[in-house]
DNA sequence: AGGCGCATTCTACAGATGTAGTAGAATACT
DNA sequence: AGTATTCTACTACATCTGTAGAATGCGCCT
């Protein structure tokens, strides 16, 4: 399930808050973000050909809801970038993430707990 | 500089092993990938237009380099991932990576020892 | 009944992308 | 020199993306 730039606008508000209508849609994306009515609706629309999102009609409105849950749409393009510029690997990505600075020290410290802590209790359940 | 997934596949080639004519990013495609050499210098003549390589005739035929660095590109895809689909901000991102599966345990071991190191490790040169 | 406002469906259209064929120039082989 | 090989520069073309206007339909108010 490939989303497009636009596309994620559009789920990212629907993730926000649905069921929504188009125009809901609209109220919700970020400031900034001035598109036509009909934009909303022709991203909805190819959004539900992609069968990512559901619509439903209420009277002449159409309701929608997202198919795809916004976990398995970040899994999906976390794994793409990672395919595409990190050749398929977590090491380099690992790497890169220790490396580089799209972390700032403190960000890391925080993950790095995350991680030691997710690794450590380890044995639960779920 | 944003990359499409054909020329992540260029750049990767060229990266590997540069500077390169067309035929030898050719060869140092993956396995699998196979496109028609034209195709190559199209990809390339576009990359050059984009300023992400450099091409230079040695008699006949030209010659490729890569302009940006890898380190760049991958800085930013993966600043646009997370602006596109993790909030903008590093606090989902790294939630997700310590909640999701996108690594292993083992991986996530060593993410947190890489990072903790490095956190650590502060105040020395370079 | 006529009109206002909002929703819907269709159609449009330019620019980006993936993929490659053609024709002509340069080079190499015999 | 004649022919085979290899480049390069152009052109092509189907899709996909981003953005939206136009025409048309439905409920409701006066």
């Amino acid at each position: 399930m490939k989303l497009t730039k636009a596309e994620w606008q559009i789920m990212n508000a629907l993730w926000e808050k649905h069921p929504a209508t188009a125009r809901q849609v609209m109220e919700q994306l970020p400031a900034g973000v001035h598109w036509a009515y009909t934009t909303i609706k022709t991203m909805l629309t190819r959004l539900v050909e992609k069968e990512a999102v559901s619509e439903a009609k209420q009277g002449n409105t159409s309701v929608y809801d997202p198919l795809v849950s916004q976990r398995k749409a970040r899994l999906s393009a976390f794994r793409s970038l990672v395919d595409q510029a990190f050749d398929g690997a977590m090491g380099p990505l690992v790497h890169f993430l220790a490396e580089e600075e799209p972390l700032t020290p403190k960000q890391k410290k925080e993950l790095a707990a995350l991680l030691q802590d997710e690794t450590t209790r380890k044995g639960e359940s779920k």
